[in-house]
RNA sequence: GCGGGAGUAGCUCAAUUGGUAGAGCGACAGCCUUCCAAGCUGUAGGUUGCGGGUUCGAGACCCGUCUCCCGCUCCA
């Protein structure tokens, strides 16, 4: 963001334009468009040498977050493929297998069997009964062989008009499916359709014995996962915002029944101030609270970034209830329950949800981080500086050694410094082209340390170290290198923040 | 899904009415250099997104398609 420029700052350009970060992005190794080389899959994305990094960092912030700063919460990490029962209790199956319409001039959706069925119903208050059993007859007869071309048929037959705009002028009708299947098994016939998870959470719930009993860990406890998730998003846009594959990061938290208000607030504030650890201004979030509830949840609130194309949910937190423990009981007619010796009474807990995409972390954070500055070149002209200002604990290269020059056994030197550092940090060494340009280069990908070998170095066994965001340097001792740069770099110093 | 815009080297862009696909930057190699994309020399990199069509000839014109961006819509 260019903070220090804040009047081109217009309402309708945002300070850092969704186009630039995506640009930034590719040219630079954070995120490339999947196969690319075939024209790309729509909404699929795959992360580059830096990208990857910046996200291991992320990932490994909350993962520590949660399970390091909190005793009673565990770990796990389960399958993408579940019992395709899991799916039936979790309700995925049920609410998202609908015949849908579009009517393009009022641009409505509606699901294609209720506006027959409102048809056959009006058909029969006009005393066509006949025709109106006939009419859903035929639909279902369609609908049972998936002819939804037929089905599109059927509704053009009848006249059947949009609500909204009154005409007949529909799209396909489509079948939206949520969630990704394949088939299990090496024969056709033999074989089962599974699905690949829409959410991790179901992983968590079905294994809350396994792993409360094993880990011993009395309710309240949570347990903490990341992995991937899959939807077929019918819309999937804006970047890495929403796309088909994507990174979870879930902690289901168990708690007793009627405790929801207070630990739904408590973990609200504790991932607010997670987010704000890591430097991004108070202002730039805003919690949502949600008026249309999911069939799951009794509260739920979304932590929203200002994303260059608006706020957007990054975080939710949301109270599950009993809900999906008490669906898997119900089907698997396994108990899902939990004796509390506090209160000597068996119960299915209650679940607080906070449930975070990586992916979306990931992009929060580049756009943050994306900075136009001005400079000043090697002439002394001003000059368009753009550089990563991500939080030296995120940063993919924690610091870059560069010999000034290419020679006088300064690459040596700082080779040899290179070694001592790189079992404690990602470090990169760079000798090729002048000094300003390797500047530059770790800029670009947000590196927040630069360590200068010269001359001086080889007299008196100091470096200078350049600070990213101020392109100021200090001098330092070699021997002190190490414990300065961990100091300022480690998550360990971020997390002690939040403890 | 609807509407609008875009696609030429890694990036930014050029290419007369339809007539030999180019430049700058970047990358790489070498030289030179004591600190913010410096200089010199050289090298690599393109079926102009893809597929058809019109034409003697298409980067340009027509059709289709893919991908991306913006707005709407959708998002248990």
């Amino acid at each position: 963001m260019a903070k220090n420029k804040p009047k081109e700052a217009a309402p309708h350009e945002p300070e850092s334009s969704l186009k630039q970060v995506i640009a930034h992005a590719k040219e630079y190794g954070f995120v490339y468009p999947s196969s690319e080389i075939y024209d790309g899959l729509q909404a699929v994305y795959d992360y580059g040498p830096y990208g990857v990094e910046l996200k291991n960092n992320l990932k490994q912030f909350w993962w520590q977050a949660m399970t390091r700063l909190n005793d009673n919460i565990v770990g796990l990490d389960a399958a993408i493929f579940m019992q395709p029962q899991t799916w039936k209790a979790s309700g995925h199956v049920d609410s998202f297998n609908d015949p849908m319409i579009d009517n393009k001039d009022s641009n409505k959706r509606y699901r294609a069997d209720t506006l027959i069925e409102d048809k056959a119903a009006q058909l029969e208050a006009e005393g066509e009964i006949e025709n109106a059993q006939l009419l859903l007859k035929r639909m279902n007869e369609l609908l049972e062989a998936e002819d939804l071309a037929g089905v599109r048929d059927l509704i053009i037959e009848y006249d059947i008009v949009c609500p909204e705009s009154g005409t007949t002028n529909w799209t396909e009708v489509r079948q939206f499916n949520l969630m990704f299947s394949t088939q299990v098994g090496s024969v056709a016939e033999d074989s089962s359709k599974i699905y690949l998870r829409p959410e991790t959470a179901q992983g968590i719930f079905v294994n809350f014995l396994n792993v409360q009993k094993t880990a011993r860990k009395k309710v309240p406890f949570g347990i903490a996962q990341i992995g991937k998730a899959f939807r077929n998003e019918i819309v999937a846009r804006q970047f890495i915002f929403r796309m088909r594959e994507f990174e979870q990061m879930e902690m289901q938290f168990f708690i007793r029944p009627g405790t929801q208000a207070e630990w739904f607030d408590r973990w609200k504030q504790v991932r607010m101030r997670w987010h704000e650890t890591l430097g991004i201004p108070t202002e730039k979030f805003r919690i949502h609270e949600h008026e249309k509830l999911a069939h799951y949840a009794d509260a739920a609130i979304d932590i929203e970034y200002q994303f260059p194309f608006g706020f957007k949910e990054v975080e939710g937190i949301h109270s599950r209830t009993d809900f999906d423990l008490t669906e898997h009981q119900k089907l698997s007619k396994k108990k899902q329950q939990y004796y509390d010796p506090d209160v000597s009474e068996s119960y299915v807990p209650y679940v607080i949800e906070t449930s975070i995409g990586a992916d979306r972390l990931f992009l929060m954070t580049l756009c943050e981080a994306y900075t136009e500055d001005t400079g000043v070149d090697a002439k002394g002209n001003e000059k368009k500086r753009v550089y990563l200002k991500i939080h030296p604990a995120l940063a993919p290269v924690k610091a870059a050694v560069l010999p000034l020059v290419k020679k006088d056994g300064l690459p040596e030197k700082a080779k040899e410094i290179y070694e001592s550092l790189k079992l404690d940090m990602k470090v990169v060494y760079e000798e090729s082209a002048a000094i300003g340009k390797r500047y530059t280069r770790q800029d670009l990908i947000g590196t927040p340390y630069c360590i200068a070998v010269d001359h001086q170095t080889l007299e008196d066994d100091t470096v200078t170290i350049r600070e990213r965001d101020s392109t100021e340097q200090e001098r330092i001792p070699v021997s002190e290198l190490r414990s300065t740069l961990l100091e300022r770099v480690s998550l360990q110093n971020v997390l002690r923040t939040l403890v």
